[in-house]
DNA sequence: CCCTTTCGATACAGCGATGTATCGAATACA
DNA sequence: TGTATTCGATACATCGCTGTATCGAAAGGG
């Protein structure tokens, strides 16, 4: 009920983001579906008066936790696909997306329970998508602009830009799992080489 | 507490498979983390009394009924890759195996929720990690006997059997948003073309 | 066909989480 | 600085789920 705009707004700007920061650490930690929202208030030094206060239900928060950090990631990644005078300059653009990726174990364990939780409720999926969709198109325009001709077998700057694509959700999640982000990026870095060059890589070797 | 085997089997061995096949569904309709004990036994038909009796927590179900499935698609995946006289068709393989993959949802959430599980628990992570090189590794033997030669920027044979899971894996994920299995099984099958062979795919084009 | 053993249903105690209603304290604005 | 308003803490009622303990019934062995 707030009349045209609220007139508190400090302090509350504070509890919203400390409850997130702290919902963050918690997800991370135990995973959607294993989290109280005692567990969450706790953390952050709150109790569930401030919680519901500013959210209605667990998932609401969750969603707009995913939606802070998975622009923030966006940006991150059109920054790193940043064009030079000429053009795109593929290598290079790979080597600086590979290094500002797969950073955050933490992250991948949220984005993956966003994932599943997406994956069985329609609207969310929705949502997903098209954020997925948008990230995709941002790479594809990036690609219309390669120094070198992409391969033909993917079909099109659209079908390379969906390969990017994933090629990371794939190595992400082996990643989840061995938790060697060293070895995650290197491996993404030939793959993507090997998807999106046609055939000039680095072939070091895997072990595991 | 079993005098060295157990008297009485029968019943028992049905009821723990009923209780599996009904928290197979409830846990694809759910989530693993949303589903308590007694929504299974009730989907079941049983009580919690059967449950405890079978498994000692929700736990140990879930990565039993994990294991139960997960063995079931390796045996399909490894008859895919039958080798025929003179060693591996990749094309045709890639066919065969981009057809007994992706098919059923259900499947791909609880694979999904196990994946999360499993990157938080360092003992269940270590026992997927197993599985996923077993797999791997069957997928290597067979890539070795390829009739033509895999690209070199992958690393050897163990490097391309890598890329196939990862883009099994990338492909999974975006199916698990948009459902459309067809897609993604034409969808995979280009990849895997690109990243096997030195480029000649069949390049169809790809919306949404 | 009876008898022993095992399985699964029922009853019980207790915990932990949820959501609401109320109240004191902090904050913005005049 | 005074005051109206918002924010967040506390208290409360309730519910669902867990795990155990007990008991009747089914199932296999002799």
């Amino acid at each position: 009920m707030q009349a045209t705009t609220g007139r508190v707004t400090r302090r509350r700007a504070r509890t919203r983001a400390n409850l997130l920061d702290a919902a963050f650490a918690v997800f991370a930690a135990k995973g959607f579906g294993h989290v109280s929202i005692e567990e969450i208030c706790d953390a952050a030094g709150y109790s569930r008066g401030a919680f519901y206060s500013n959210f209605s239900s667990l998932d609401e928060l969750f969603f707009a936790l995913y939606e802070e950090r998975a622009d923030l990631i966006a940006d991150q990644v059109a920054g790193a696909l940043a064009l030079d005078r000429e053009g795109l300059d593929v290598p290079a653009a790979v080597d600086r997306v590979t290094d500002v990726l797969l950073l955050d174990h933490d992250w991948l364990l949220v984005k993956t329970d966003f994932l599943v939780h997406a994956a069985r409720d329609p609207e969310v999926a929705r949502s997903l998508l098209r954020h997925r969709a948008r990230l995709r198109q941002a790479i594809a325009d990036r690609l219309a602009r390669a120094h070198t001709p992409l391969p033909a077998v993917l079909g099109g700057t659209d079908g390379a830009a969906r390969a990017v694509v994933a090629a990371y959700d794939g190595v992400t999640v082996q990643l989840l799992l061995d938790r060697d982000a060293a070895r995650a990026r290197t491996w993404l870095k030939h793959l993507l080489t090997a998807l999106l060059t046609d055939g000039s890589g680095t072939p070091d070797h895997a072990r595991n």
